[in-house]
DNA sequence: TCTGGGGTCCTAGGACCC
DNA sequence: TCTGGGGTCCTAGGACCC
């Protein structure tokens, strides 16, 4: 049941972050650069030129790490805005070239480039024209596979790189993959790889001895999903869908970890009213309400718990969430164990509040929607700072935010 | 070496209902 | 009183990705 092979396009930006800062800054260039922070910060390494790989620098390591492989290293912050501000360039030169566009991350993209020969022509010209444009317009490189597959795509892009560009044809999928660690394949992390190891595993040519439904049997859904993937198919879940087709986002969450530690209770309930403020932002913005609330607490020692409440109705108002999470929190604190990380998630989307409510209710609500607006604004045009519910001020917020939300917008001032 | 922040998807167990 | 089964919702945790 051959159907004409489609033809994807996997686009990846090489060492993104990386060459986003140098555009910035020159001098960077040809060095060895570390993007995600300094030297001594907690924190890891967001992303690394290839000048401070070959040290053993790379991405997911912690930043002292880095620091001890390579102390010649330049250490960057990253800015999340310069990054979107690329990739919304990126996204530009990827559209033009065809409407099937996905972008999968922030540097990362599928084109679905079926039928499209007799504008571009053949793949590899395609791809070399589409690499030049790119190039030319954001002063990027980036790394492109094509394959029949998402699959086939994203795994030859990673061959590709850095600065190349790399075609299997169509055919040559399970010959290509054949040789390639198992963990070359996407969604295979270290786990995964260990249990494959177990049943000796290590090349995707292994997977070949195992018919699918031992896989199945001993890894679920997975291993069903890891047999196809040998051959180069899209099997299941997200990649099967069809370019184009991202769905909108399930969750939005912003978390914090302290610099050092603490149980200070001023603080901890000051960094969830921040967060839950920014939660709320996000919702209104996507214009989306969210009728569970998640609460993230790490220790000390780096053990995580999460907690969640649903609510009976969706909401999209700062002082639910916080009030949601403030008791979340305070009903699984073990009181005086050390503070490492927090977070704030929402997730269960749909669309407003229900009718139900009595009119009063609902008047009450749109009037704090107004007043959230407002502020939202004022922090568009003088900074994340400038406007705060949570004061610090004598007293608590609580009883504040829930007595007088008519006099909340721009009144206070977090320092 | 001492471990960010933003997401997605999957599993498993318990509550609850029919 | 000795015990079924399916479906849905909710919660917690974990693997994985960039």
């Amino acid at each position: 049941m051959s159907v004409a092979a489609r033809t994807i396009f996997h686009v990846d930006m090489d060492a993104f972050f990386v060459s986003v800062e140098e555009l910035y800054d020159p001098s960077l260039r040809g060095k060895a650069v570390v993007v995600g922070g300094q030297r001594n910060e907690r924190g890891v390494v967001s992303a690394a030129s290839y000048e401070a790989r070959k040290f053993g620098v790379h991405s997911a390591m912690p930043l002292r790490t880095a620091a001890k492989l390579c102390p010649q290293a330049l250490f960057v912050d990253g800015h999340p805005e310069r990054y979107r501000e690329c990739s919304e360039k990126v996204f530009a030169v990827l559209n033009s070239f065809s409407p099937q566009v996905e972008m999968a991350s922030i540097d990362e993209a599928y084109l679905d480039m079926s039928g499209t020969e007799r504008l571009h022509g053949p793949p590899l010209k395609a791809a070399h024209q589409l690499h030049q444009k790119m190039k030319h317009e954001t002063q990027l490189n980036c790394s492109i596979g094509i394959g029949v597959s998402r699959l086939v795509a994203k795994v030859s892009s990673a061959k590709a790189k850095p600065n190349g560009v790399l075609w299997v044809v169509p055919g040559q999928e399970a010959k290509f993959l054949a040789p390639l660690d198992v963990r070359d394949i996407p969604g295979v992390g270290k786990v995964t790889e260990q249990n494959l190891q177990a049943i000796g595993v290590r090349r995707v040519s292994d997977l070949a001895r195992f018919d699918d439904s031992f896989l199945e049997e001993r890894f679920g859904k997975w291993g069903l999903a890891l047999a196809g993937k040998a051959r180069g198919e899209d099997a299941g879940g997200w990649f099967d869908t069809a370019v184009g087709e991202h769905g909108d986002a399930k969750s939005i969450s912003h978390e914090h970890t302290y610099n050092e530690d603490t149980t200070e209770l001023q603080e901890i309930e000051a960094t969830l009213m921040r967060l839950s403020e920014m939660v709320g932002r996000r919702l209104r913005e996507g214009g989306v309400h969210a009728r569970t609330i998640q609460l993230k607490l790490r220790y000390k020692d780096f053990t995580t718990i999460t907690r969640a409440h649903t609510l009976p109705e969706p909401t999209q108002l700062d002082t639910e969430i916080f009030r949601q999470i403030r008791s979340l929190f305070h009903r699984n604190w073990k009181r005086g164990v050390p503070v490492r990380l927090l977070g704030v998630h929402a997730s269960s989307f749909e669309a407003g509040p229900g009718g139900q409510e009595d009119l009063l209710e609902t008047e009450e609500r749109h009037r704090w929607q107004q007043a959230l607006s407002a502020a939202d604004h004022l922090r568009d045009k003088f900074g994340e700072s400038s406007v705060g519910l949570a004061t610090g001020m004598k007293g608590g917020f609580r009883e504040r935010t829930h007595e007088n939300p008519a006099g909340l917008p721009g009144k206070h001032r977090r320092d």
